[in-house]
DNA sequence: GTTCACATGTAACAGGTTACATGATTGG
DNA sequence: CCAATCATGTAACCTGTTACATGTGAAC
């Protein structure tokens, strides 16, 4: 998915300047699908609204940047509904933690275990936001989308908790070499 | 982190070709951390092969293209330390099924009842991956790196299917306007 | 008085993917 | 005989990030 298809999404649910749909993507419930930047976004806006995807209402206010809020367009609506039948591609999960694991017994136990504490720091606090997300959202279909979420950080809240001992206590056990 | 701290990683673990790291990176055990195509592994080892962070064997059998092997090196032993010391940046959870969710209810019951099944059945056979490679490494810290993902697909899974009818029953309740 | 939130935008750059090009061997 | 697996590599392209540029008003 990129950011124009992103930008639709968002504006499905309600008119919003390039500001806020960054705002949304990155703390909203909209946080579990993609990161995009402003570099990112206004480019898109304006391509959006070239292509008649979105449309564009101008607010001026002396002395700041006129304020630029984007509305979709029943065309719009169209390209998103087309973009999502494509089918969505398969989840994407990437973890530098969970590398980082792999090598905890060449690297010295405080790194470790400030990393699983920052881990479950990160997660706990995402776990929060989508709680409070979930408490304040009556859309069902996006609780169902933010029940998703919650309940994959309890997961990973549970395994860290119960199994930091396996990379904790390291090198007390012989390694053994390569082989998947 | 890039593809070359990946290629360093997994060569940290035994030597390679090219070719077999693309495997090990799409379906290996380190199929957590990064998705990576040939068009940026090979020129990757390259790079790394130049700056003496990794070295090249090559058998040459003739009618075939040469195999070149990869071992790291003690230059790129170093290198990944130092490149797992700056700390792992949080983990990326990108889901289009998810955002497909969101838009349920203008899609017909068919596509989302499709997409659930798949988004299942995806999750699935993931999870019997990773059984299969918890079951054949021994090596502790990737078992725990493995277990985690195991949990969290088993969490997915079982929030799916307790979870299913709330996107699957559509327009039963009257629709709330946008608002986060 | 300084930092934060608001608000928009560009350009250089990085990092990657896709498609192409090539070809042997093995299994169904 | 066709598809898949093994095996390497390039080049055009796409997408997005980072850093820059600019400025107000409110809160602390």
């Amino acid at each position: 998915m990129n950011v124009r298809t992103l930008c639709l999404g968002i504006l499905w649910f309600g008119d919003a300047t390039g500001y806020e749909i960054k705002k949304l993507a990155s703390e909203g419930r909209f946080s579990h699908f993609i990161e995009a930047s402003f570099g990112s976004i206004y480019p898109s806006l304006n391509r959006l609204t070239e292509e008649g995807l979105v449309a564009r209402r101008e607010i001026a206010e002396p002395g700041k940047p006129t304020r630029k809020i984007y509305a979709i367009t029943e065309k719009g609506r169209s390209a998103l509904m087309e973009a999502l039948g494509e089918g969505p591609k398969q989840d994407v999960f990437k973890s530098e933690f969970l590398f980082l694991c792999l090598y905890a017994d060449h690297v010295d136990r405080a790194t470790v275990s400030g990393a699983i504490d920052n881990q479950i720091a990160q997660i706990s606090t995402g776990h929060e936001r989508l709680l409070e997300a979930h408490a304040k959202c009556e859309h069902s279909h996006s609780q169902f989308a933010i029940g998703y979420g919650i309940a994959l950080h309890d997961a990973a809240l549970t395994y860290l908790e119960g199994n930091r001992h396996m990379i904790e206590q390291c090198a007390d056990a012989p390694r053994l070499s390569a082989a998947e």
